[in-house]
DNA sequence: AAACTTATCCCCCCTAAGGGGGATTTTTTG
DNA sequence: CAAAAAATCCCCCTTAGGGGGGATAAGTTT
């Protein structure tokens, strides 16, 4: 089945050259383009539309606006965005908004294709060129150690360590588990060993820090 | 040309299933298993190794310090990461270790095959379903933030907490700020009272979370 | 000046945590 | 099967944490 799709774009060169590329393409035809949000709007009020190329920045009504505002009223259009920006706040913005794909202008069209392949199989695509972006964003939690301590936990000792966490006491973690009080102490007393810490605090800091929740 | 590949998981039975997949995939061969970190590093030492399968978690020696040390000795191999994790730190860790590829376990052995194709070319391939939970991040919007409740504690307080949750007792911070233990016992105790929190664990969960340290 | 906040310190009392053992049973592993 | 590891439970004892107050001095706000 064909495929009808709109171009949303305030770059006019830029258009028409999707428009060539997608003219080479079978099971695809171009609806027609809109030059900002509004107007793709009002394109999709009054035509069938399967798939909308989103440029994210544009004038008068952005791409985040606009593909909230099509997956609000017709969630069965799929939107690519199609944009020059990499940068993280973007991307995400765009995937909050529910589009269905994140590619690059200045990759090449067997990208493009490939993004409609992916997502006519009802997942969702994203350019690899942007997650070089997004995963060299600095780390959150700023970690030193090489060796990991925590490996040579038992599977009991990593299923208290959440609990402990939680701020439960030992009795409360004893009655959950279904054992005495005795028990998760030495089971908590080992863990402070084995990890080389002084108590539970520095026990938390250790567990948030090294994802042992 | 046929692509020599070792396999790193301690998970056996994960191990075995890869195998038979990887023995149904032409131009690939596998060269061994090791169950942990160091034993891929000596295997490397002694075999032709062309693409390196690897879990994340493991004991002894993790896939992302296998990792650095692979890319570090032999930069032409290709680390291509395998793992349960799909948790934002655990990806950013591995490709910031070097890693040229991020597939989930239950993913189908079709995208194992996708990731092949991608790395042959040279390029870095990443599983979508992580991508997901990347995005899904908290995005960081300073100006939206509801009701804090550490807002309203004092800077004697915010001061105290960072001690607290590097495990210092009471008596340990009360010298580090030339004040008595009791002085701090009290600031602990306003600061559990006005963050309604049961214990010190939970005020070190708290303040992690919610970046007061 | 009166009211408020903060930081400082103290009291009592009780509970939870932590250090040092040891012992048993079950499970895993070589 | 035998050894090792893990999970379970107990003892004693000391220290730190936490709930409930209250008090004072210094500074800020109203």
């Amino acid at each position: 089945m064909t495929r009808q799709i709109l171009i949303v774009d305030d770059h006019q060169l830029f258009l028409e050259g999707l428009r060539f590329v997608l003219s080479q393409t079978p099971e695809v035809s171009i609806v027609g383009d809109a030059l900002n949000g509004y107007k793709a709007l009002e394109m999709l009020a009054s035509y069938r539309v399967d798939w909308v190329l989103m440029d994210v920045n544009m004038p008068h009504c952005d791409g985040v606006e606009a593909t909230k505002q099509i997956k609000k009223l017709y969630p069965h259009v799929k939107v690519i965005a199609v944009t020059m920006l990499d940068d993280y706040v973007s991307i995400q913005q765009m995937v909050k908004a529910g589009a269905d794909g994140y590619i690059l202008k200045n990759t090449g069209s067997s990208e493009l294709h490939r993004a409609f392949e992916t997502i006519e199989k009802g997942e969702v695509y994203y350019s690899n060129a942007i997650l070089n972006t997004i995963l060299r964003r600095p780390v959150a939690t700023p970690q030193k150690s090489t060796t990991k301590l925590h490996q040579w936990l038992t599977a009991r000792e990593k299923q208290i360590i959440p609990l402990l966490v939680e701020g439960l006491t030992s009795l409360q973690i004893a009655d959950k588990l279904y054992v005495s009080e005795s028990t998760v102490i030495s089971h908590r007393k080992n863990i402070l060993h084995k990890l080389n810490l002084k108590n539970t605090s520095a026990l938390v800091k250790y567990a948030l820090e090294h994802q042992l929740v």
